[in-house]
DNA sequence: ACAGATATGTTATGATATAACATAACATAT
DNA sequence: ATATGTTATGTTATATCATAACATATCTGT
């Protein structure tokens, strides 16, 4: 029923393995995946759309895990920074990565009617956005790719 | 001395050509360039850098042009939606086109170094995102392509 | 047990953005 | 010239997003 790219999986498997992804990746880098942290995540992936900073921290709050904007900005800052999840700049929220444990450039498909948010990827040396900054002889550190628009599923149901 | 697309040029000329450039497409398409909206994109295109809301708003304030935010949100609304202008989702804040006329997907190189933005553009049809975007069966109404760095100037200046 | 580093809790505030409603200016049809 | 619709402006209030600063706790290695 939920959307991945907008299509269709199991989703409760994909949870999982995102958790069982990002804890092994933080073993691995010495990182602590903490309770608030791992909570984050879990809310994060458990649906493919973008959410608010404000949403994250109500959930916690109900569940006793904060109560404090700080809270939620540190553990959102801390997936971000890992590339456990991504910031849509364009919406002012956050995501579950969909590539874990790739190093990529991310493109994010943002569909206006139904919310979902698809990831998708470039590879920076091939692609024209390369080649651009390379003419101008800029040093990329990090990319923000964000297409807005209408998914095929919200197209066929006529949202347009 | 000032950056466009982090290059020298005479500025004072490139001010009176975008707001020429502005004047002659409003009479065209039958808008208004009215005063705030006229002031707002000059005081965009005197630095290729981009200005948020409120220092717009301040501005305009000390100028008897307006006082309240919605003032200059609309005036950059204005702007942006007819294309005379773009937002820069990742530093909340707007950019005189540089390639008025053209229609184009723009795409900034966002120097984190000296805040100079440069705008450069991609033809999405043939862009590995247009690809992208096909694939998924994706209708793209509006990209943000923004990419975060260090500039030419800088990196020699050794501001890395 | 201690010192240093990292994470969390909390208060307060800053920064960005818009809803909603009132008024004014402009176009044009009679 | 005046009525009408439309677009732009003025203004208040508030919503939304984000972080500085400081106190406390927890974890890690010695």
């Amino acid at each position: 029923m939920d959307a991945i790219g907008f299509g269709q999986h199991n989703h409760a498997e994909c949870i999982r393995q995102g958790l069982d992804s990002v804890d092994a990746q933080c073993k691995a880098a010495g990182l602590k995946f903490t309770p608030v942290r791992r909570r984050v995540l879990e809310m994060l992936l458990a649906e493919h759309r973008a959410h608010g900073a404000y949403e994250i921290l109500d959930n916690l709050r109900t569940e006793g895990l904060g109560s404090q904007p700080p809270v939620s900005y540190r553990a959102l800052e801390f997936l971000v920074k890992n590339g456990f999840a991504h910031k849509i700049e364009r919406l002012n929220a956050f995501i579950a990565c969909a590539h874990l444990a790739e190093n990529h450039a991310p493109v994010f498909l943002i569909c206006r009617a139904c919310d979902s948010v698809a990831e998708t990827y470039t590879d920076l040396t091939r692609s024209v956005l390369g080649r651009a900054a390379k003419t101008a002889g800029f040093q990329i550190e990090r990319t923000a790719v964000e297409i807005e628009g209408i998914c095929t599923t919200c197209q066929e149901g006529g949202a347009a």
